[in-house]
DNA sequence: AAGCCTTTGTGCGAAAGCGTCCATTGACAA
DNA sequence: TTGTCAATGGACGCTTTCGCACAAAGGCTT
């Protein structure tokens, strides 16, 4: 029996869902699966078939490729404002990046198959994944001259605002190791770039967090990446209602064999 | 009075064309306009809505953002294989990047009104352009990557291996200043890292033409990111019928002032 | 309280690429 | 033929980042 709260829930803590129509949201509901979804956690490999669709509430998902040196790099990130495995609605081939959960915390799950039918059917849904679909690649594109024109210190100041407007809160659960790995840079290149953010007030952090202290000031130190897709995406974000007290937080240190968690269904 | 030349051209000489059904090919050739795209020519603003989309015969077009600072940087590019302007066929707004014509060529012009009707329409033609959209997703994520990780030689040898596989011959039309925009590097960088390639016989060039010599060694020497998206491409496109003598090389010199100018219809 | 492991701080030299400048050289046009 | 201009070849110091190595904490476990 899943109750009303369930589903006021559901619409009201990720955007996608909450713009889909009555009747789209009431045949998905059904198989919606709320997950407690952990940081460091693969939700897809690249290459590999997707078999569910996230639609995050308060978790950052990472879309990530991998150089054959090793290397990652970060193509995309998708929070409260979309879904991730996009691609599995689309049919077509398996993607060719990985999807790495990078601050822990719930999201709605659904078959792939379910929501891969409910596009092939047309009508609204479809527009909106088609919609998101267009702006996860211009995310891509903005990452592609991110990563190649942009300093450290701009790409990280950037990382950090759009992290903070997809989970709503200062501050993010992250190590600078793994800030480095989504930048595509050496760990001590964020050591140094983070301490000069710190020492003019712009931000704060401690071992395994960071947080924003002067939004208006980093912004003026990210790049225009930044203005092109995070803080749009911030905005869109704002008119959701904020869900009280998360698993966010708690579900972000232990982060080697945690797997998703069911809370429901 | 459109031949039944004119149809066998067309769908032999654009690698989506090729694989409509015979009854989506009819109901788009009537709608087809042969277009002769000199190189330089900008296909579509950044920001500004599609009016036309373009199946490319010998030309390559390529999809750029520009930074705040001026410089460009390619996310992806377009040939024989695909269609310019997807985004049009999904609605939603209009794209972040800008596309222009760096190969210039012959391609079947149709209006953006037109193929967003059939795609609406859903079945295969729909399969055909969601299956393209993902494949330039995959160019663009593969294009993060190698900008951040990858030397301007091996992006080089990537670049002109790519162009190759497109337009099917081992010359193309383009000066080092060009290749620079591409690759969002300095003018002279290209110089050296071309020096080198010459040097070890892998490539030839002289004013405002660039050739692939050895194209095995060549591979060797690009990065991975080719062997992930631009051969594929390559072997692709290989199956397609070659058209004799195109407007190819004549398109190629004057930039400035030149329009697309109709071959037909 | 002690020990341990992860995370952060820091300091090298090396390498790639930048910005800028100017010399040389083709290729086209007058 | 000659003049002109775009395209290529190189050089300079400078900045950013890399790759590596090691020291100094912070925080959890025992």
């Amino acid at each position: 029996m899943l109750s009303r709260s369930h589903e006021a829930v559901a619409s009201s803590s990720n955007l996608l869902l909450s713009k889909l129509t009555p009747l789209d949201y009431q045949r998905l509901l059904p198989h919606l699966r709320a997950v407690s979804l952990p940081a460091g956690h693969t939700l897809y490999e690249a290459g590999a078939s997707i078999q569910n669709v996230y639609f995050p509430a308060q978790c950052v998902v990472s879309l990530r490729l991998t150089a054959s040196a090793g290397t990652d790099v970060e193509v995309a990130a998708i929070g409260r404002e979309g879904l991730v495995g996009i691609d599995a609605c689309f049919g077509g081939m398996p993607p060719t990046h990985r999807a790495e959960v990078i601050i822990g915390g719930k999201a709605w799950q659904a078959p792939a198959s379910l929501v891969r039918e409910d596009f092939s059917r047309g009508g609204a849904l479809g527009k909106l994944l088609l919609r998101f679909n267009q702006s996860l690649h211009t995310q891509t594109c903005q990452a592609a001259l991110c990563c190649r024109l942009h300093s450290v210190e701009q790409r990280l100041s950037n990382l950090l605002l759009s992290l903070r407007n997809r989970v709503g809160t200062d501050e993010v659960s992250l190590t600078q190791e793994e800030v480095a790995h989504m930048l595509g840079v050496r760990r001590s290149g964020v050591t140094v770039a983070a301490g000069i953010l710190r020492a003019e007030g712009l931000i704060e952090y401690r071992r395994g967090s960071m947080t924003v202290v002067d939004a208006a000031r980093l912004g003026s130190r990210a790049c225009e990446c930044y203005h092109v897709v995070g803080k749009p995406i911030g905005t869109a974000v704002k008119d959701l209602t904020v869900i009280p007290s998360p698993h966010y937080g708690r579900a972000s240190r232990p982060r080697y064999a945690r797997l998703p968690i069911a809370l429901s269904g």
